[in-house]
DNA sequence: CCTATATAGTACGAAATCGCACTATTGGGA
DNA sequence: TCCCAATAGTGCGATTTCGTACTATATAGG
């Protein structure tokens, strides 16, 4: 790599960083107070996929550690978001079950944060968004790979 | 904006999320022990941008809390990698000036991760990253304004 | 000049993140 | 069958993140 190149890699990552600090704070200002987008995100990852999920399946989803997944899905269990059931194949694993008011409580969410997507939406209409999303899949992929590999 | 429009651009911060994750880890795996992403950048910004500014701008600068930064600030200094000393022309303010092991320290980071950096060059070359990096900064600046006001 | 309001930074406490070490369970050989 | 290495989850402690409230200083308006 030219060396010259460098500061270009840092400054996209940076600029994701900060658009990742962005769009958390306004996200979550539309969240009810103390829920924060860690627990949204893994709400609506098993309305989405299914609930049934392990918690290790859903630490790597999101490439997080899982004692970070263990914390969160027990603050989720504590407000009856979700239920954690034995699972009935492995001694050893865990169920993650979505419960009534964890699914509606994810589809509020969605409603009342429909303002602040559709301002950013009218800026950014879906076809810029989905000119750079296969990059970023395919960027993620890449770093996956090589953490794993 | 079209209610079937929204599972995209959750999908689009959910990858700028993960890809934050995974280059964040990929890049403090080459850092040495107890120093994060967070340290070296403010480094680096200093190093970039030049040193003597305040606290505030620094944390402006990346869209984060002061406290935060104030946190950050006092490991850089304790580490001796920043020193902190009061604002010539603002008495409530501080001014951060970097030490000549700081300088290096941030150096000698760059030259250490250059490899991380190089693998992910191959495989994405300087004109993608420059195809997106408009629209990003773009999309930061909207939701900065929208932040502010 | 004086007062009120705004601003810079910090102390503090709560929550999130995460590495390490541990237990329980599994599953693939000897 | 019996190990034993690998795996799933958790307890624990250190660090990071960040909101609230506070102090000190600056600045504008009267």
């Amino acid at each position: 790599m030219d060396k010259e190149q460098t500061p270009l890699y840092f400054q996209f990552f940076t600029e994701v960083g900060i658009l990742n600090q962005l769009s958390r704070v306004g996200f979550e200002a539309h969240l009810p107070m103390g829920i924060t987008l860690a627990h949204f995100s893994v709400l609506n990852h098993l309305v989405r996929l299914g609930d049934g999920q392990t918690p290790l399946q859903i630490a790597k989803a999101f490439q997080l550690p899982k004692t970070t997944m263990t914390h969160t899905l027990s603050v989720l269990e504590k407000r009856g978001l979700i239920v954690m059931r034995p699972n009935p194949d492995d001694g050893r694993s865990k169920s993650v079950i979505l419960t009534e008011l964890g699914r509606t409580f994810r589809d509020d969410a969605i409603v009342t944060s429909t303002p602040y997507f559709a301002g950013f939406a009218a800026q950014f209409p879906p076809e810029k968004l989905k000119d750079v999303l296969p990059l970023l899949a395919e960027m993620r992929g890449f770093l996956d790979k090589e953490r794993n590999g």
